[in-house]
DNA sequence: TTGTACGCGTTATCAT
DNA sequence: ATGATAACGCGTACAA
């Protein structure tokens, strides 16, 4: 019942350590025989090699890091089993960081993972995280890195994201084409890539419709907890009010309603929200919001192909590109009805 | 740069790596201004233990295995989330399995973890284990092993579990003040430990206010897709119909709303739902449906915390028992009109 | 107080 | 085709 090692193989059959594990990798330069008994040996006591012994050899560790914001998360933990799924059948472990949205945390877990001598790392960054220095030096290492949805243009790595930007664009289109003309957008830090991303599909859509980019309604939050109603309580403030949001995010989409709700807004009469957010939470919400659905799973799973496939051909040099995986609006009654006020 | 190891503090110092390893360890047999020249260099050079090689060696890996059904869930992603805290200040890294609810690739899971040397294990069910073997054998090597939310009782370790029978009792209670009788019960699979407490809560509410127990009422699902709309046209094919509905998870609980959404029942006035869910998802369905809210996190960091004592052997010999984290009812708008309208 | 030698499980290198 | 040995980084019995 003990982990049988080679050792023991070795001893059972009077063979050599380096015998038996040669046979066990199939190396060509041994007798057939000898590599049938070995096999068949191993098999029979359900030997398995001692993964933390090879780490140390210091060959592949079969593991994976993985980093991110946060667990408790819809986009992230859908996007977390993607990566085990793929990781699973590749023969991968995973093992999870998060930040809590701290750069100090994030520093942290890249040397944790760097001490837990991961085979590659899939990380997307904290709100707080602007230096990135930390990766940097990963990448001078010559360590796998892949970046998604939260990226940092300045690191030169492989990097998959959602289409923020015709997300973005498809919403703001579908609320104009719903009638409206006063569009907020509430979103998140302002400095983070997929903020700028959907910003911009924003700004595109309204420029395309001729509506002008009004600065007043656009307000940055950051992830702290029931921030959207004194967003919303700004926006309501102002005149003329606006007649639309859409949010950057699931938590803020939900904030929103429920702001909206407790001002006793009338959704989609008085206004219309339509907020990025993921599968899971677009069922629920169904059918009281539109949304831009977040192929959360897709990225996670696309992430982790792209980082297993530089670790086993990190000898060739692969450029690094940005894979983009499409998000798709999903439209629910409230903007249809509102549509149909419009027409 | 690159990783510095004992052998490198002892040859810039001139001492032998024992000399070092004792240093830094604080051994108090170790002269102490060797010690002091030790800790200072260690410190310049930002030493860190490698964490495979103390693995290997035998003691602490410093990580404990976490095996789930699945990340992407409310309760698990959450119940996670807690453990991770936990985890993290006590300096323990997390290392997670998914089973996808399968005896197969729970029993690989724990060999894995095994192989990967964790201190301790935490383990929530899959749907399909009924037989625990893989995990007396744990038990009998003396591995620190934590069962959470779905347990076995086969097993003698520290459980800890939501109160689903006192849940499961308010859900039904609730809703037979609220004048409801011939309520349903939407369930996972029968043999598990947390279907089993939460119809015996709902049994006993039943009991308690003369209401026979229907064992028709009763439908038993697996954790598939879109189940729901089936057992719920079976729950109306009934005469009379059920006038309410209880189930045991997120899942089932948004699967009925759906259906009875598409089978044109209002909800309250033909049918009340009050379904076991988490916090994230009670937020999400208000104010449609009453929820048992379930303390996903604090279940985790229960679990964490007596999972750590253990490896710690804080108190020798600790006894297993079972920790109950309570469950509270969450009443919303859909119970409350049905209340009234009972009145 | 400090150093030497060994072992954890495995593979690579150099014999034989 | 197979065996002996060193090495990965660390802790520790034993020796000095």
């Amino acid at each position: 019942m003990e982990n049988v090692t080679i050792k023991d193989i070795a001893r059972a059959l009077n063979l050599s350590t380096s015998t038996v594990s040669r046979a066990l990798r199939g190396s060509y330069e041994i007798n057939p025989e000898t590599k049938r008994l070995v096999m068949e040996y191993a098999e029979k006591l359900n030997y398995r090699p001692n993964p933390i012994a090879l780490s140390l050899k210091g060959s592949s560790s079969r593991a994976i890091g993985v980093i991110v914001p946060q667990i408790a998360n819809y986009f992230f933990s859908q996007a977390i089993n993607g990566i085990e799924a793929i990781a699973y059948n590749r023969g991968y472990h995973v093992i999870i960081f998060q930040t809590h949205e701290s750069y100090e945390r994030e520093v942290a877990n890249v040397q944790q993972a760097m001490a837990r001598k991961v085979d590659g790392l899939l990380i997307s960054l904290s709100s707080e995280t602007s230096d990135v220095n930390h990766l940097q030096d990963l990448l001078q290492r010559n360590l796998p890195l892949v970046q998604f949805d939260r990226v940092s243009e300045e690191l030169n790595t492989t990097k998959v994201v959602a289409d923020n930007y015709a997300g973005a664009f498809a919403a703001t289109e579908h609320l104009i084409k719903s009638g409206r003309r006063r569009i907020a957008h509430l979103t998140i830090p302002r400095w983070m890539s997929i903020t700028q991303e959907r910003l911009a599909g924003y700004r595109a859509a309204l420029e395309q419709y001729g509506i002008p980019f009004d600065e007043n309604l656009v307000r940055y939050g950051t992830f702290g907890p029931d921030e959207a109603l004194g967003m919303v309580d700004e926006l309501l403030a102002q005149s003329p009010r606006p007649d639309a949001i859409f949010t950057a995010s699931d938590r803020l989409a939900l904030g929103a309603l429920a702001a909206l709700r407790q001002r006793h807004i009338s959704i989609p009469d008085e206004m219309s929200i339509i907020g990025f957010t993921n599968l899971n939470v677009a069922d629920l919400l169904s059918p009281s919001l539109s949304t831009v659905v977040q192929p959360a799973q897709e990225i996670g799973q696309a992430a982790a192909e792209r980082l297993i496939e530089l670790i086993e051909r990190k000898h060739r040099a692969m450029p690094p590109n940005t894979v983009v995986i499409p998000s798709h609006l999903e439209v629910r009654e409230s903007t249809r009805v509102a549509s149909s006020t419009a027409s």
